[in-house]
Order: C-alpha cells, then structure tokens, then sequence
RNA sequence: GGUGAGGUUCCCGAGCGGCCAAAGGGAGCAGACUGUAAAUCUGCCGGCAACGCCUUCGGAGGUUCGAAUCCUCCCCUCACCA
C-alpha cells in the first residue's frame, strides 16, 4: 500500500523530534499544532487568517459534518477544502470522540455507533466503513479511525475490550478504504493502563496505518497519568511514522509532550478559550473579564506580533469583551492562536539547535509564573 | 383640579402578616474550559467580630407577639379625564 503521508525527519533532540509531514497538500512542519475546526470553520476566523497564523492543516469533524450540512451534500459541492476555501491539508476525527462527549446520545456496538442526533434527534449510525466514507467525501487528507474515546476511570476490562474492538474496527476502517482517499491514522487506545496502551500499539502498528494518534488522553486525567502513558507508549511507534497526540493541548503540554516525540497536536482550547475571554500568553492565562484591565492601555502582551497585541489595548478587548462584539472573538482567537502556533515554531526551532531541554524549562518556568500583573 | 395605578436590595421585576436579606432576570465580580452539543458553563452578588447579629422594601407615625406586606398622614412618579 502506497503511503499517504510520508514523514521526513530533519533533526532529533533526545525524544523530540523535528520533521516535515508531507501529505497530498501540502506540507506540514512538525511537531505541528492544528487548529479545529469542527463544522467546516475554525471559528470566528477566515482561512486565510488561520493559515497567516501559521496554521499548515485543520481539523474538521465527521460527526458534526455528516449531521449538518451532510458529508454528501459537502462532497457534492466540491469537498471540504472547496466548501471552506481551505485550500491546505485538513484531517477530519471520526466521530470517535463525540462517542466520549456524547456518551448519553449514543449505542455502541459491535457494529458501530449509533448516535441519536444532538440537533434533531434522527439518528447517525457510524461504523468503521461509513466513518472512512465519510471522510472520503468530505475529501480528507488524513483520515481518522472509527475507535472509542473511553472515559478516563474506565477500568481494566472495559478499556481492554474496548481496545481489542478498536482493533477489529482498524482493520474494517482499512479494507473500506478507496483507491485514492487520504492517509489513514490508527488510534491507540488502552485507558490508563501500559499493558493496554502497549496491547493496543502493538496490534495497531502491525497493521498498514499511515501514522499513529494516541486516544483517550487529556480527557480529565491527571497529568502523571498522561504522562506515563505516552512515554510508555511513544516508543512502541514505528519511528518513521507520525505520532499524533490526540485533544493535546495547554501550551505547557505542547511543550511537554514534544519533548516525548510527538509530532501532532490539536485542541480546541485556544480557539474556546478566547471566545471565552481567556487569552494564552508566555505568563500563563488572562482573563481579559477581569476588572484590572478595564483602563489598562497595554496589549495583551507586550512582546507578542499578532495583529490582536500590535493595535488593540486590554482596555478596548475587554470592552469588546463585556458589550459582547463579535470583533471580541475574532480579536482573541488571532491572539490564541498566534500564541500557539508561535509556540509550535519555537519548539521545532529549539529541536532544531538542540535547546530543547533548555527552552523547554525556560517556557514551562515562566508559564507556571502566572505572573499577569 | 379629578380619577386610577404605582414607588422593593446597582437596574428591571416578583412578593402582599411569620417559612423574607426578600423569587426571577439583567448588570457586576471571580472561576472553569484539552480529537468543540461551548460567543458555553459554574460560583458569588446588603453589612459584619458571619451556624448568629445588624441595616434594608419612598418618608413619618401606628396596629400586631411579629409588617416589604394592614391602617393614617405626607412626598414622589405614571396613565387617563378636565
């Protein structure tokens, strides 16, 4: 099977890794942050504006798309890259973390997912072929496996024989996959444990997948718990494939799990948090609500270049903010993710010169400062 | 000048003898947000030496064991009629 995806290492830094993920459409500089943009739109922002940031792939949604406006009607317009003039690579999830988020509206099944609408109540059933065809229609250029996002206290039998369904629904996901559809990820699940996690990766890599996301994680567990399943992980990958960590993350885990050798994020935070007022900086998080910024005529932060700090005060964000302008959200989520797609950059670049360890303690020292005057 | 309605905690607005520091909104203040049911959600929101006490429901008196709620007078709004 020819890959989808090729990955091409540039430089190493003890577990971190720097490369470049060549897909259909482009390039991708890893490791890489990818904005979501679940129905067909990272929001409040024009494409054009999210790839100014920085942003080389997106994220779109296959359950959302395929309840609304519907993944044929999509493909009927052109695909996905058309419908939402993003002309880039865009990877789509497979509705496997709505069978997390979602939990209450949905059966699962050997057969797949029967989700009852959160829209209208109809009902979308998925399986691990009708995720692959949705995906195709929507034009994806890299696809996501059908697989279940388990809760976090899921005990040991659950999240085994979750897993091993996982497992059979990968293989399903390959076979029903066409000719010329985008890559195909694997995602490897096992809840909080390392026999399950190191079950999962090796049933998973012994199958033809064009890269590998970790499931299931930052779901509400605790940090170490995170931790020690990725670098208990990690290095079961096949090396010359991308590493995906899945809903990843807050900037300190960016940084974090970089250093684990992962090659891919993506988090709606960012984009969430600045249409909820919180804005990410080098010092932690500000809330731009909070009433000490109500006549404070500096930027965001002062050091920042994104169009959000170069011309706008706190005071006027915060005004927006409070008269709920829809300038607001726009504002905030250029700031965002300016912040963490400038973040991405400077990882790759401490890879690069071999700083990693260095850069990676200076950033985490000064965001846990949470120092916003 | 007459008739009617009404003045409640920052605002709107319920309450109409005790369970009322007073519903519900809004505003305000703070927090949360991790493969987006999220421009959402949660908490606080009279004061204090605070499991209790004090001040508050236009003002002043009064009835009552007890009043934002009943009575009297006064002040002020609004509507309609002259």
């Amino acid at each position: 099977m020819i890959p989808r995806v090729k990955y091409e290492p540039r430089a190493r830094d003890g577990s971190a890794r720097r490369g470049v993920l060549h897909s259909r459409r482009g390039l991708i500089d890893t490791p890489a942050f990818m904005p979501v943009g679940t129905a067909g739109t990272v929001k409040a922002m024009l494409p054009q504006e999210v790839a100014e940031l920085g942003a080389q792939i997106i994220l779109g949604n296959t359950y959302h798309l395929s309840l609304r406006p519907g993944t044929d009607l999509i493909a009927d317009m052109g695909g996905l890259h058309k419908f939402m003039a993003w002309p880039g690579p865009i990877l789509t999830d497979s509705g496997g973390f709505q069978v997390f988020s979602l939990a209450g509206r949905r059966k699962l099944s050997e057969e797949g997912v029967s989700f009852q609408s959160h829209l209208d109540g109809s009902e979308l059933f998925l399986t691990p072929e009708r995720a692959v065809q949705a995906q195709e229609y929507l034009g994806s250029d890299i696809m996501m496996m059908l697989d279940e996002c388990p809760p976090p206290g899921a005990d040991h039998d659950y999240a085994k024989s979750s897993l091993e369904r996982d497992c059979r629904w990968a293989k399903r996901a390959i076979r029903a996959r066409g000719e010329d559809s985008g890559a195909l990820f694997a995602i490897i699940q096992g809840g909080m444990y390392k026999d399950l996690r190191a079950m999962s990766a090796a049933l998973l890599t012994a199958l033809p997948f064009d890269g590998y996301a970790l499931g299931g994680l930052s779901v509400g567990e605790p940090k170490e718990a995170t931790w020690e399943m990725l670098t208990h992980t990690i290095p079961l990958l096949p090396p010359d494939k991308p590493v995906y960590l899945m809903g990843v993350g807050e900037p300190e885990d960016l940084v974090t799990y970089s250093g684990l050798g992962v090659d891919m994020f993506d988090c709606v935070l960012p984009t969430r948090m600045a249409r909820n007022g919180t804005l990410l900086t080098a010092m932690g998080r500000l809330n731009i609500r909070n009433r000490r910024f109500r006549n404070d005529p500096g930027p965001v932060e002062e050091q920042c270049g994104c169009y959000t700090c170069r011309t706008f005060s706190r005071a006027y964000l915060r005004h927006l903010f409070m008269a709920r302008e829809l300038l607001a959200y726009r504002l905030n989520t250029i700031h965002n993710l300016y912040y963490i797609l400038k973040l991405m950059e400077n990882i790759r670049r401490a890879v690069e010169s071999g700083v990693y360890s260095e850069f990676s303690r200076r950033t985490l020292y000064n965001l846990k400062a949470d120092d916003n005057e």
